[in-house]
DNA sequence: ACCCCGGATTCCATCCAATGGAAACACCGC
DNA sequence: GCGGTGTTTCCATTGGATGGAATCCGGGGT
Protein backbone atom coordinates (compact mmCIF):
# COMPACT_ATOMS: atom_id res chain seq x y z
CA UNK A 1 0.00 0.00 0.00
CA UNK A 2 1.39 3.45 -0.84
CA UNK A 3 2.05 6.24 1.71
CA UNK A 4 -0.79 8.42 1.54
CA UNK A 5 -1.56 10.77 -0.71
CA UNK A 6 1.09 9.22 -2.92
CA UNK A 7 0.34 7.38 -6.33
CA UNK A 8 -0.34 4.03 -5.90
CA UNK A 9 0.76 2.54 -9.42
CA UNK A 10 4.17 0.87 -10.35
CA UNK A 11 6.86 2.65 -12.23
CA UNK A 12 5.75 0.68 -15.45
CA UNK A 13 2.17 2.21 -15.09
CA UNK A 14 3.16 5.61 -14.82
CA UNK A 15 5.64 5.13 -17.71
CA UNK A 16 2.46 3.46 -20.01
CA UNK A 17 0.23 6.48 -18.91
CA UNK A 18 2.83 8.71 -20.32
CA UNK A 19 2.37 7.35 -23.38
CA UNK A 20 -1.28 6.87 -23.30
CA UNK A 21 -1.18 10.77 -23.08
CA UNK A 22 -0.28 11.07 -26.51
CA UNK A 23 -2.51 9.08 -28.12
CA UNK A 24 -4.49 11.73 -30.01
CA UNK A 25 -0.99 11.90 -31.82
CA UNK A 26 -0.58 15.22 -30.18
CA UNK A 27 2.69 17.30 -29.16
CA UNK A 28 2.60 18.16 -25.69
CA UNK A 29 4.34 20.03 -22.97
CA UNK A 30 5.69 18.50 -19.89
CA UNK A 31 3.01 19.97 -18.07
CA UNK A 32 0.14 18.85 -20.31
CA UNK A 33 1.54 15.01 -20.34
CA UNK A 34 1.99 15.15 -16.56
CA UNK A 35 -1.60 16.27 -16.38
CA UNK A 36 -3.06 13.52 -18.75
CA UNK A 37 -0.82 11.31 -16.90
CA UNK A 38 -2.01 12.47 -13.63
CA UNK A 39 1.65 12.53 -12.25
CA UNK A 40 3.71 15.63 -10.05
CA UNK A 41 5.25 17.57 -12.56
CA UNK A 42 8.80 15.93 -11.05
CA UNK A 43 7.63 12.50 -11.65
CA UNK A 44 6.57 13.17 -15.23
CA UNK A 45 10.25 15.36 -15.62
CA UNK A 46 11.74 12.11 -14.01
CA UNK A 47 9.58 9.43 -16.58
CA UNK A 48 9.39 11.32 -19.61
CA UNK A 49 13.42 12.20 -19.76
CA UNK A 50 13.26 8.22 -19.41
CA UNK A 51 11.00 8.06 -22.85
CA UNK A 52 13.48 10.22 -24.93
CA UNK A 53 16.13 8.94 -23.53
CA UNK A 54 15.51 5.53 -25.07
CA UNK A 55 14.15 7.14 -28.40
CA UNK A 56 10.22 6.41 -27.63
CA UNK A 57 9.42 10.32 -27.38
CA UNK A 58 11.24 13.11 -28.74
CA UNK A 59 11.33 16.29 -27.50
CA UNK A 60 11.22 19.07 -30.24
CA UNK A 61 13.54 22.57 -29.90
CA UNK A 62 9.90 24.77 -28.63
CA UNK A 63 10.34 22.12 -25.59
CA UNK A 64 7.54 20.11 -26.86
CA UNK A 65 7.49 15.96 -26.69
CA UNK A 66 5.47 13.83 -29.32
CA UNK A 67 5.95 10.26 -30.26
CA UNK A 68 9.38 8.96 -31.14
CA UNK A 69 10.25 6.78 -34.51
CA UNK A 70 11.30 4.14 -31.77
CA UNK A 71 7.51 2.86 -31.11
CA UNK A 72 7.19 2.92 -35.07
CA UNK A 73 9.89 0.88 -35.81
CA UNK A 74 8.94 -1.41 -33.24
CA UNK A 75 5.69 -2.08 -34.72
CA UNK A 76 5.98 -1.78 -38.53
CA UNK A 77 8.39 -5.17 -38.34
CA UNK A 78 5.78 -7.58 -37.11
CA UNK A 79 6.04 -9.89 -39.99
CA UNK A 80 1.79 -11.21 -39.52
CA UNK A 81 0.40 -7.12 -40.07
CA UNK A 82 3.03 -6.81 -42.87
CA UNK A 83 2.04 -9.83 -44.80
CA UNK A 84 -1.38 -8.86 -44.40
CA UNK A 85 -1.22 -5.35 -45.43
CA UNK A 86 0.96 -6.27 -48.43
CA UNK A 87 -1.50 -8.69 -49.52
CA UNK A 88 -4.89 -6.05 -48.82
CA UNK A 89 -3.15 -3.08 -50.74
CA UNK A 90 -3.90 -3.71 -54.31
CA UNK A 91 -7.69 -5.09 -53.25
CA UNK A 92 -7.94 -1.77 -51.06
CA UNK A 93 -6.47 0.02 -54.02
CA UNK A 94 -9.18 -1.16 -56.40
CA UNK A 95 -12.17 -0.95 -54.36
CA UNK A 96 -11.01 2.95 -53.54
CA UNK A 97 -10.97 3.44 -57.35
CA UNK A 98 -13.94 2.06 -57.91
CA UNK A 99 -16.08 3.69 -55.39
CA UNK A 100 -14.41 6.47 -54.24
CA UNK A 101 -15.81 5.99 -50.61
CA UNK A 102 -13.85 5.27 -47.59
CA UNK A 103 -12.26 1.60 -47.66
CA UNK A 104 -11.02 -0.23 -44.37
CA UNK A 105 -8.96 -3.04 -43.41
CA UNK A 106 -8.88 -3.70 -39.69
CA UNK A 107 -7.98 -6.64 -37.19
CA UNK A 108 -9.80 -7.27 -34.21
CA UNK A 109 -7.61 -6.42 -30.79
CA UNK A 110 -9.74 -7.51 -27.68
CA UNK A 111 -13.12 -6.08 -27.52
CA UNK A 112 -11.92 -3.60 -29.98
CA UNK A 113 -11.47 -3.09 -33.59
CA UNK A 114 -8.16 -1.58 -34.94
CA UNK A 115 -7.95 0.08 -38.38
CA UNK A 116 -4.71 -0.84 -40.10
CA UNK A 117 -5.41 1.00 -43.05
CA UNK A 118 -7.66 3.76 -44.25
CA UNK A 119 -8.06 4.86 -47.45
CA UNK A 120 -10.90 7.05 -48.60
CA UNK A 121 -11.79 9.31 -51.98
CA UNK A 122 -12.18 12.37 -52.30
CA UNK A 123 -15.89 13.07 -51.84
CA UNK A 124 -16.49 10.21 -48.96
CA UNK A 125 -18.72 10.46 -46.38
CA UNK A 126 -17.95 12.22 -43.33
CA UNK A 127 -16.56 9.86 -40.52
CA UNK A 128 -14.75 11.08 -37.03
CA UNK A 129 -12.13 8.07 -37.19
CA UNK A 130 -9.09 7.39 -39.18
CA UNK A 131 -6.19 4.79 -39.56
CA UNK A 132 -5.13 3.33 -36.15
CA UNK A 133 -8.32 4.21 -34.23
CA UNK A 134 -9.62 1.42 -32.21
CA UNK A 135 -13.83 1.23 -31.95
CA UNK A 136 -16.33 -1.35 -30.31
CA UNK A 137 -16.72 -4.70 -32.13
CA UNK A 138 -20.43 -4.48 -32.17
CA UNK A 139 -21.10 -1.08 -33.80
CA UNK A 140 -18.85 -1.39 -36.77
CA UNK A 141 -19.21 -3.48 -40.13
CA UNK A 142 -15.62 -4.36 -39.82
CA UNK A 143 -16.43 -5.11 -36.04
CA UNK A 144 -19.30 -7.52 -36.45
CA UNK A 145 -17.28 -9.19 -39.40
CA UNK A 146 -14.53 -10.18 -36.71
CA UNK A 147 -16.65 -10.81 -33.90
CA UNK A 148 -19.03 -13.35 -35.81
CA UNK A 149 -16.08 -15.34 -36.48
CA UNK A 150 -13.94 -14.67 -33.07
CA UNK A 151 -12.94 -17.38 -30.46
CA UNK A 152 -15.35 -19.06 -28.00
CA UNK A 153 -15.87 -16.32 -25.30
CA UNK A 154 -15.25 -13.17 -27.02
CA UNK A 155 -18.94 -12.43 -27.74
CA UNK A 156 -20.03 -13.21 -24.21
CA UNK A 157 -17.18 -10.49 -23.66
CA UNK A 158 -18.48 -8.07 -25.71
CA UNK A 159 -22.18 -8.96 -23.98
CA UNK A 160 -20.45 -8.72 -20.48
CA UNK A 161 -18.95 -5.37 -21.56
CA UNK A 162 -22.41 -3.75 -21.90
CA UNK A 163 -21.79 -2.42 -25.97
CA UNK A 164 -22.88 1.26 -25.94
CA UNK A 165 -25.95 2.56 -28.13
CA UNK A 166 -24.23 5.00 -30.34
CA UNK A 167 -26.77 5.92 -32.22
CA UNK A 168 -30.88 4.08 -32.71
CA UNK A 169 -28.82 1.84 -35.08
CA UNK A 170 -26.89 0.47 -32.90
CA UNK A 171 -27.47 -3.05 -31.90
CA UNK A 172 -26.73 -3.41 -28.61
CA UNK A 173 -29.04 -5.95 -27.04
CA UNK A 174 -28.02 -9.82 -26.58
CA UNK A 175 -30.16 -11.18 -28.64
CA UNK A 176 -30.01 -9.12 -31.48
CA UNK A 177 -26.50 -9.21 -32.00
CA UNK A 178 -26.42 -13.08 -31.73
CA UNK A 179 -28.87 -12.98 -34.77
CA UNK A 180 -26.46 -10.66 -36.13
CA UNK A 181 -23.74 -12.95 -36.04
CA UNK A 182 -25.18 -15.67 -37.03
CA UNK A 183 -26.25 -13.94 -40.32
CA UNK A 184 -23.28 -12.63 -40.90
CA UNK A 185 -21.52 -16.36 -40.46
CA UNK A 186 -24.41 -17.07 -43.03
CA UNK A 187 -23.69 -14.54 -45.32
CA UNK A 188 -20.28 -14.09 -44.81
CA UNK A 189 -21.19 -9.93 -45.34
CA UNK A 190 -21.30 -7.68 -42.20
CA UNK A 191 -23.78 -4.31 -42.91
CA UNK A 192 -24.17 -2.30 -40.52
CA UNK A 193 -26.18 1.11 -41.18
CA UNK A 194 -26.14 4.01 -38.89
CA UNK A 195 -24.42 2.55 -36.25
CA UNK A 196 -21.87 4.48 -35.82
CA UNK A 197 -22.33 7.69 -37.96
CA UNK A 198 -25.12 9.27 -38.95
CA UNK A 199 -25.44 9.21 -42.77
CA UNK A 200 -23.53 6.17 -42.87
CA UNK A 201 -23.41 2.55 -43.46
CA UNK A 202 -20.89 -0.14 -43.87
CA UNK A 203 -20.47 -3.20 -45.54
CA UNK A 204 -17.66 -5.69 -44.30
CA UNK A 205 -15.79 -9.38 -45.00
CA UNK A 206 -13.64 -11.32 -43.17
CA UNK A 207 -10.44 -12.04 -44.56
CA UNK A 208 -8.74 -15.77 -43.63
CA UNK A 209 -5.22 -16.84 -43.41
CA UNK A 210 -3.56 -19.98 -44.57
CA UNK A 211 -5.07 -21.90 -41.63
CA UNK A 212 -8.76 -20.33 -42.36
CA UNK A 213 -8.72 -18.03 -39.23
CA UNK A 214 -10.26 -14.46 -39.72
CA UNK A 215 -7.49 -12.54 -38.49
CA UNK A 216 -9.04 -9.49 -40.27
CA UNK A 217 -11.61 -7.56 -42.36
CA UNK A 218 -12.34 -5.32 -45.13
CA UNK A 219 -14.98 -2.85 -45.41
CA UNK A 220 -16.42 0.41 -47.43
CA UNK A 221 -18.25 3.22 -45.62
CA UNK A 222 -20.16 5.01 -47.98
CA UNK A 223 -23.52 7.16 -47.55
CA UNK A 224 -26.52 5.28 -46.37
CA UNK A 225 -28.36 6.60 -49.44
CA UNK A 226 -26.33 4.10 -51.81
CA UNK A 227 -27.28 1.28 -49.34
CA UNK A 228 -28.85 -0.80 -51.93
CA UNK A 229 -26.34 -0.29 -54.30
CA UNK A 230 -25.16 -3.84 -54.93
CA UNK A 231 -21.53 -3.21 -55.85
CA UNK A 232 -20.44 -2.44 -52.48
CA UNK A 233 -21.34 -5.91 -50.64
CA UNK A 234 -19.79 -7.42 -53.75
CA UNK A 235 -16.51 -5.99 -53.49
CA UNK A 236 -15.91 -6.24 -49.90
CA UNK A 237 -17.02 -10.18 -50.66
CA UNK A 238 -14.26 -10.08 -53.62
CA UNK A 239 -11.57 -8.44 -51.91
CA UNK A 240 -12.02 -10.46 -48.80
CA UNK A 241 -11.77 -13.56 -50.78
CA UNK A 242 -8.65 -12.26 -52.90
CA UNK A 243 -6.43 -10.99 -49.85
CA UNK A 244 -7.33 -14.28 -48.01
CA UNK A 245 -5.91 -16.29 -50.91
CA UNK A 246 -3.12 -14.01 -51.04
CA UNK A 247 -2.40 -15.39 -47.49
CA UNK A 248 -2.92 -18.59 -48.05
CA UNK A 249 -6.48 -19.82 -47.94
CA UNK A 250 -7.77 -22.19 -50.01
CA UNK A 251 -11.50 -22.28 -49.52
CA UNK B 1 25.08 2.39 -6.45
CA UNK B 2 23.68 -1.19 -6.67
CA UNK B 3 24.03 -3.58 -4.29
CA UNK B 4 27.00 -6.46 -5.26
CA UNK B 5 25.86 -8.66 -8.79
CA UNK B 6 22.51 -6.36 -8.64
CA UNK B 7 21.60 -4.69 -11.78
CA UNK B 8 21.98 -1.13 -11.66
CA UNK B 9 19.65 0.14 -14.69
CA UNK B 10 16.36 1.82 -13.56
CA UNK B 11 12.76 -0.04 -13.76
CA UNK B 12 12.34 2.32 -17.02
CA UNK B 13 15.82 1.36 -18.63
CA UNK B 14 14.81 -2.72 -17.81
CA UNK B 15 11.29 -2.16 -19.45
CA UNK B 16 12.85 -0.56 -22.70
CA UNK B 17 15.45 -3.34 -22.77
CA UNK B 18 12.35 -5.65 -23.06
CA UNK B 19 10.99 -3.77 -26.08
CA UNK B 20 14.27 -3.58 -28.06
CA UNK B 21 14.53 -7.63 -27.51
CA UNK B 22 11.80 -6.91 -30.24
CA UNK B 23 13.63 -4.97 -32.85
CA UNK B 24 13.51 -7.64 -35.04
CA UNK B 25 9.99 -8.47 -35.14
CA UNK B 26 10.73 -11.83 -33.81
CA UNK B 27 8.34 -13.86 -31.74
CA UNK B 28 9.78 -14.10 -28.54
CA UNK B 29 9.85 -16.90 -25.55
CA UNK B 30 10.34 -15.34 -22.14
CA UNK B 31 13.49 -16.74 -22.03
CA UNK B 32 14.61 -15.51 -24.76
CA UNK B 33 13.26 -12.12 -23.71
CA UNK B 34 14.90 -11.89 -20.33
CA UNK B 35 18.34 -13.39 -22.44
CA UNK B 36 18.42 -10.40 -24.95
CA UNK B 37 17.50 -7.77 -21.97
CA UNK B 38 19.89 -9.42 -19.94
CA UNK B 39 17.39 -9.95 -16.84
CA UNK B 40 16.54 -12.52 -14.43
CA UNK B 41 14.09 -14.62 -15.44
CA UNK B 42 11.46 -13.18 -12.05
CA UNK B 43 11.98 -9.79 -12.82
CA UNK B 44 11.76 -10.07 -16.75
CA UNK B 45 8.29 -12.25 -16.10
CA UNK B 46 7.11 -9.58 -14.07
CA UNK B 47 8.37 -6.77 -16.17
CA UNK B 48 6.78 -8.11 -19.36
CA UNK B 49 3.88 -8.98 -17.41
CA UNK B 50 2.97 -5.24 -17.21
CA UNK B 51 4.16 -4.50 -20.76
CA UNK B 52 1.09 -7.15 -21.68
CA UNK B 53 -1.12 -5.73 -19.19
CA UNK B 54 -0.80 -2.10 -20.92
CA UNK B 55 -0.83 -3.58 -24.45
CA UNK B 56 2.61 -3.29 -25.53
CA UNK B 57 3.67 -6.93 -25.85
CA UNK B 58 1.03 -9.56 -26.65
CA UNK B 59 1.31 -13.11 -25.65
CA UNK B 60 0.07 -16.11 -28.00
CA UNK B 61 -1.44 -19.43 -26.87
CA UNK B 62 1.95 -20.85 -27.33
CA UNK B 63 3.58 -18.92 -24.59
CA UNK B 64 5.60 -16.79 -26.83
CA UNK B 65 5.30 -13.20 -27.38
CA UNK B 66 5.22 -10.42 -29.53
CA UNK B 67 4.62 -6.69 -30.43
CA UNK B 68 1.43 -5.70 -29.91
CA UNK B 69 -0.62 -3.26 -31.81
CA UNK B 70 -1.07 -0.40 -29.16
CA UNK B 71 2.85 0.79 -29.97
CA UNK B 72 1.59 1.25 -34.05
CA UNK B 73 -1.58 2.92 -32.77
CA UNK B 74 1.04 5.28 -31.22
CA UNK B 75 2.90 6.12 -33.81
CA UNK B 76 0.96 6.19 -36.93
CA UNK B 77 -0.92 8.84 -35.38
CA UNK B 78 1.89 11.18 -35.83
CA UNK B 79 1.11 13.96 -37.89
CA UNK B 80 4.11 15.03 -39.83
CA UNK B 81 5.02 11.62 -40.70
CA UNK B 82 1.97 10.75 -42.04
CA UNK B 83 1.90 13.96 -43.90
CA UNK B 84 4.99 12.82 -45.72
CA UNK B 85 3.97 9.66 -46.06
CA UNK B 86 0.47 10.36 -48.23
CA UNK B 87 2.47 13.38 -49.80
CA UNK B 88 4.80 10.59 -51.34
CA UNK B 89 2.70 7.99 -52.05
CA UNK B 90 2.02 8.19 -55.92
CA UNK B 91 6.00 9.62 -55.89
CA UNK B 92 7.29 6.56 -54.68
CA UNK B 93 4.48 4.61 -56.86
CA UNK B 94 5.93 6.50 -60.41
CA UNK B 95 9.68 5.67 -59.45
CA UNK B 96 8.98 2.03 -58.60
CA UNK B 97 6.58 2.01 -61.90
CA UNK B 98 8.97 3.37 -63.80
CA UNK B 99 12.52 1.94 -62.93
CA UNK B 100 11.53 -1.64 -60.89
CA UNK B 101 14.27 -0.96 -58.59
CA UNK B 102 14.34 -0.25 -54.49
CA UNK B 103 12.29 2.68 -54.47
CA UNK B 104 12.61 4.59 -50.24
CA UNK B 105 11.74 7.33 -48.51
CA UNK B 106 13.71 7.48 -44.86
CA UNK B 107 14.12 10.43 -42.40
CA UNK B 108 17.14 11.50 -39.89
CA UNK B 109 16.95 9.95 -36.60
CA UNK B 110 20.06 10.90 -34.90
CA UNK B 111 23.05 10.24 -35.65
CA UNK B 112 21.10 7.32 -38.50
CA UNK B 113 18.87 7.05 -40.83
CA UNK B 114 15.39 4.95 -40.67
CA UNK B 115 13.03 3.97 -43.85
CA UNK B 116 9.41 5.01 -43.73
CA UNK B 117 8.95 3.32 -47.14
CA UNK B 118 10.83 0.53 -48.98
CA UNK B 119 8.82 -0.59 -52.06
CA UNK B 120 10.73 -3.16 -54.62
CA UNK B 121 10.70 -4.30 -57.73
CA UNK B 122 10.34 -8.15 -58.40
CA UNK B 123 13.88 -8.51 -59.85
CA UNK B 124 15.70 -5.69 -57.66
CA UNK B 125 19.21 -6.18 -56.39
CA UNK B 126 19.05 -8.05 -53.30
CA UNK B 127 19.88 -5.86 -49.92
CA UNK B 128 19.33 -6.74 -46.19
CA UNK B 129 17.50 -4.21 -45.41
CA UNK B 130 13.43 -3.36 -44.67
CA UNK B 131 11.52 -0.99 -44.02
CA UNK B 132 11.70 0.10 -40.41
CA UNK B 133 15.60 -0.22 -40.58
CA UNK B 134 18.17 2.22 -39.31
CA UNK B 135 21.44 2.72 -40.99
CA UNK B 136 23.89 4.77 -40.78
CA UNK B 137 24.16 8.29 -42.52
CA UNK B 138 27.06 8.27 -44.01
CA UNK B 139 27.25 5.14 -46.02
CA UNK B 140 23.92 5.14 -47.69
CA UNK B 141 22.44 7.31 -50.38
CA UNK B 142 19.67 9.20 -48.42
CA UNK B 143 21.52 9.59 -45.35
CA UNK B 144 24.20 11.42 -47.37
CA UNK B 145 20.91 13.76 -48.50
CA UNK B 146 19.70 14.02 -45.28
CA UNK B 147 23.25 14.79 -44.04
CA UNK B 148 24.36 17.27 -46.04
CA UNK B 149 21.00 19.64 -45.16
CA UNK B 150 21.54 18.70 -41.47
CA UNK B 151 21.31 21.04 -38.84
CA UNK B 152 25.00 22.17 -37.53
CA UNK B 153 26.33 19.80 -35.68
CA UNK B 154 25.10 16.98 -36.79
CA UNK B 155 28.31 16.13 -39.12
CA UNK B 156 30.55 16.52 -36.78
CA UNK B 157 28.57 14.09 -34.36
CA UNK B 158 29.14 11.41 -37.10
CA UNK B 159 32.68 12.23 -37.55
CA UNK B 160 33.12 12.06 -33.30
CA UNK B 161 31.42 8.49 -33.36
CA UNK B 162 34.13 7.13 -35.81
CA UNK B 163 31.84 6.03 -39.07
CA UNK B 164 32.41 2.44 -39.91
CA UNK B 165 33.77 1.43 -43.80
CA UNK B 166 31.23 -1.53 -44.46
CA UNK B 167 32.93 -1.74 -47.91
CA UNK B 168 35.82 -0.01 -49.83
CA UNK B 169 33.48 2.42 -51.37
CA UNK B 170 32.29 3.79 -47.79
CA UNK B 171 33.37 7.05 -47.15
CA UNK B 172 34.13 7.51 -43.95
CA UNK B 173 37.26 10.23 -43.75
CA UNK B 174 36.28 13.86 -42.35
CA UNK B 175 37.58 15.27 -45.62
CA UNK B 176 36.28 13.16 -48.10
CA UNK B 177 33.20 13.14 -46.61
CA UNK B 178 32.83 17.16 -46.06
CA UNK B 179 33.51 17.31 -50.27
CA UNK B 180 30.86 14.82 -50.71
CA UNK B 181 28.42 16.52 -48.96
CA UNK B 182 29.33 20.00 -50.50
CA UNK B 183 28.65 17.95 -53.65
CA UNK B 184 25.44 16.90 -52.58
CA UNK B 185 24.39 20.37 -51.75
CA UNK B 186 25.43 22.10 -55.16
CA UNK B 187 23.89 19.53 -57.24
CA UNK B 188 21.02 18.23 -55.20
CA UNK B 189 21.52 14.41 -55.53
CA UNK B 190 23.09 12.54 -53.21
CA UNK B 191 25.45 9.07 -55.25
CA UNK B 192 26.11 6.22 -53.00
CA UNK B 193 28.23 3.25 -54.69
CA UNK B 194 28.53 0.28 -52.94
CA UNK B 195 28.71 2.05 -49.80
CA UNK B 196 26.45 -0.55 -47.49
CA UNK B 197 25.53 -3.17 -50.23
CA UNK B 198 28.06 -5.17 -52.99
CA UNK B 199 26.79 -4.55 -56.16
CA UNK B 200 24.34 -2.00 -55.56
CA UNK B 201 24.25 1.86 -56.07
CA UNK B 202 21.68 4.58 -54.79
CA UNK B 203 20.93 7.86 -55.79
CA UNK B 204 18.66 10.06 -53.59
CA UNK B 205 17.41 13.22 -53.92
CA UNK B 206 15.98 15.86 -50.46
CA UNK B 207 12.60 16.64 -49.87
CA UNK B 208 11.66 20.06 -47.90
CA UNK B 209 8.69 20.98 -45.94
CA UNK B 210 7.12 24.27 -45.77
CA UNK B 211 9.65 25.99 -44.28
CA UNK B 212 12.57 24.66 -46.78
CA UNK B 213 13.42 22.58 -44.11
CA UNK B 214 15.26 19.02 -45.41
CA UNK B 215 12.71 16.43 -43.31
CA UNK B 216 13.00 13.34 -45.79
CA UNK B 217 14.93 12.03 -48.64
CA UNK B 218 13.81 9.72 -51.26
CA UNK B 219 16.05 7.30 -53.27
CA UNK B 220 16.39 4.40 -55.67
CA UNK B 221 19.09 1.28 -55.43
CA UNK B 222 19.85 -0.64 -58.61
CA UNK B 223 22.58 -2.43 -59.49
CA UNK B 224 25.30 -0.61 -59.86
CA UNK B 225 25.79 -1.76 -63.91
CA UNK B 226 22.83 0.66 -64.11
CA UNK B 227 24.44 3.34 -62.40
CA UNK B 228 25.41 5.39 -65.82
CA UNK B 229 21.42 5.69 -66.98
CA UNK B 230 20.60 8.67 -65.99
CA UNK B 231 16.47 8.12 -65.16
CA UNK B 232 17.26 7.53 -61.55
CA UNK B 233 18.87 10.80 -61.14
CA UNK B 234 16.44 12.66 -62.79
CA UNK B 235 13.58 10.16 -61.34
CA UNK B 236 14.72 11.07 -57.26
CA UNK B 237 15.01 15.05 -57.80
CA UNK B 238 12.04 15.21 -60.05
CA UNK B 239 10.08 13.12 -56.86
CA UNK B 240 11.58 15.12 -54.29
CA UNK B 241 10.61 18.87 -55.69
CA UNK B 242 6.94 16.99 -56.48
CA UNK B 243 6.86 15.76 -52.44
CA UNK B 244 8.31 18.81 -51.32
CA UNK B 245 5.60 20.74 -53.26
CA UNK B 246 3.29 18.52 -51.64
CA UNK B 247 4.33 19.13 -48.44
CA UNK B 248 4.19 23.23 -49.10
CA UNK B 249 7.57 24.59 -50.27
CA UNK B 250 7.43 26.43 -53.07
CA UNK B 251 11.18 26.60 -54.11
C1' DA C 1 14.93 47.69 -17.16
C1' DC C 2 12.05 45.53 -14.15
C1' DC C 3 8.52 42.58 -12.58
C1' DC C 4 5.43 38.89 -12.83
C1' DC C 5 3.87 34.61 -14.33
C1' DG C 6 3.96 30.09 -15.92
C1' DG C 7 6.46 26.21 -17.04
C1' DA C 8 10.57 23.49 -16.32
C1' DT C 9 14.27 21.71 -13.49
C1' DT C 10 16.65 20.23 -9.37
C1' DC C 11 17.01 18.70 -4.68
C1' DC C 12 16.71 15.22 -1.12
C1' DA C 13 14.66 12.91 3.31
C1' DT C 14 11.96 9.18 3.33
C1' DC C 15 10.36 4.46 2.66
C1' DC C 16 8.00 0.76 0.23
C1' DA C 17 8.00 -1.05 -4.56
C1' DA C 18 11.22 -3.56 -6.90
C1' DT C 19 14.46 -6.97 -6.51
C1' DG C 20 16.11 -11.86 -8.05
C1' DG C 21 17.55 -16.36 -6.01
C1' DA C 22 15.25 -20.19 -4.63
C1' DA C 23 11.48 -23.10 -4.67
C1' DA C 24 7.58 -24.79 -6.80
C1' DC C 25 4.91 -25.71 -10.86
C1' DA C 26 3.79 -27.25 -15.64
C1' DC C 27 4.63 -29.58 -19.70
C1' DC C 28 6.81 -32.70 -22.76
C1' DG C 29 9.66 -36.46 -24.35
C1' DC C 30 11.64 -40.77 -23.30
C1' DG D 1 8.16 -42.32 -13.48
C1' DC D 2 11.83 -39.45 -14.46
C1' DG D 3 14.54 -35.81 -16.27
C1' DG D 4 14.90 -31.57 -18.59
C1' DT D 5 13.32 -27.13 -19.72
C1' DG D 6 10.75 -23.20 -19.25
C1' DT D 7 7.50 -20.60 -16.38
C1' DT D 8 5.53 -18.90 -12.18
C1' DT D 9 5.42 -17.63 -7.39
C1' DC D 10 7.38 -16.31 -3.06
C1' DC D 11 9.44 -13.05 0.08
C1' DA D 12 13.48 -10.96 2.98
C1' DT D 13 15.91 -7.21 1.80
C1' DT D 14 17.00 -2.45 0.53
C1' DG D 15 18.13 1.43 -2.47
C1' DG D 16 15.71 3.49 -6.37
C1' DA D 17 11.68 6.10 -6.74
C1' DT D 18 9.08 9.44 -4.70
C1' DG D 19 6.94 14.42 -5.11
C1' DG D 20 6.67 18.85 -2.44
C1' DA D 21 9.39 22.66 -2.19
C1' DA D 22 12.74 25.56 -3.86
C1' DT D 23 14.96 27.31 -7.66
C1' DC D 24 15.68 28.45 -12.42
C1' DC D 25 14.40 30.15 -16.97
C1' DG D 26 12.07 32.46 -20.58
C1' DG D 27 8.62 35.39 -22.26
C1' DG D 28 5.43 39.09 -21.97
C1' DG D 29 3.69 43.42 -20.13
C1' DT D 30 4.53 47.90 -18.27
Amino acid sequence: MARRGYDERSVAEKLFAIADAFERGDELTLSEIAARARLPMSTAHRLVGEWVEWGGLVRADDGTYRVGIKLWRLSVRQPSSRRLRTAAKPYLEDLLESTGEHVHLAVRDGLGVVYLEWLSGADAVHTITDVGSRLPLHATGVGQALLAFAPPGVFEDVIAAGPRKYLPGTIVEEDALRARMAEVRRSGIATSVEAMTEGAFSVAAPVRDASGEVVAAVSIIAHVERLREPQFALGVRIAGRGISAALGWRG
